[in-house]
DNA sequence: GATAAAGTGGGTGAAAATGGGGAGATCCCT
DNA sequence: AGGGATCTCCCCATTTTCACCCACTTTATC
């Protein structure tokens, strides 16, 4: 697969359960992933791949500047691993949905090397609006 | 082959599928493309060679400056990995049929390194309007 | 005009997404 | 320590979606 990518609506079942879009799943057959809350908005799922090149950098940046230290535990003590279901769902912990405010839905969306997910309505704000810095930065690498 | 050229017309099915040139299709059998939309009129399919040079640029770009990660995530939100079927066919998805305004039939153009597709009036418009700026376009370059 | 290749249309079976039951583990309260 | 509540994981059932396959039509080639 060349990367993450695409976005997807899919629920959240009662048990607090999300179906990894099967396009995602492709070549991570049961392989454990990480998620993270690197944002405010969102979720960040990273297979175990991308995942350790990202804790590379955790530890070069904690080395180089301890003042990042507590910053990075912070991080890493929000981390769960999760592995799907033979359903391919994942199960997202109560405070990282609530954190994010999920309801019965999630938007799943494909970020090359990452999966973020977000609430359904919060993301549509974040894309929908029209934006000349978007625009820029599309023609500058589509061009 | 030389790159992908030409124009051809073809229709959408009821499903949302359209054949792709047979000529775009020879060299890359049964391999992925990459469906995005990089403009607001048109969206451009990649053959995944080409795409992977895009995706590292994209990473590139987003490594250096994280300002551009929101910008990258909607982007490659809007993008599709698509497969040709037996008949060398790609289905396209309802919302970016929508967001170009996609009807019955399709604009499918060779852009050397993609293929583009529009909706075939739109397309016209923009192309047929400007004839001295196109004469004096190819004047620069095969003169 | 015959033969092959490309494009179009549609049925259907496998895969994906969703929903929920129940066994085992863990925690907590009494 | 025992009993209840909660959380996970595993499994099975149902619905929905889509990729595959077959068949027909149109265009191109000789």
């Amino acid at each position: 697969m060349a990367g993450f990518l695409g976005s997807y609506l899919h629920s959240i079942d009662a048990k607090g359960r999300v179906s990894l879009p099967a396009s995602f799943r492709r070549g991570h057959e049961s392989a454990p992933f990480v998620l993270i809350q690197a944002q405010a908005e969102a979720l960040s799922l990273y297979p175990e791949e991308s995942w350790l090149e990202k804790q590379q950098e955790l530890r070069e940046l904690a080395r180089r500047n301890p003042d990042f230290r507590p910053l990075v535990l912070r991080l890493t003590a929000n981390a769960v691993e999760v592995t799907p279901d033979k359903q391919g769902r994942i199960l997202i912990p109560d405070r990282m949905r609530e954190a994010i405010e999920l309801g019965s839905e999630a938007r799943i969306v494909g970020a090359i090397d990452r999966v973020e997910i977000w609430e359904p309505d919060r993301f549509a704000e974040q894309t929908g609006a029209e934006d000349e810095a978007f625009d820029g930065f599309v023609r500058s690498i589509f061009a």
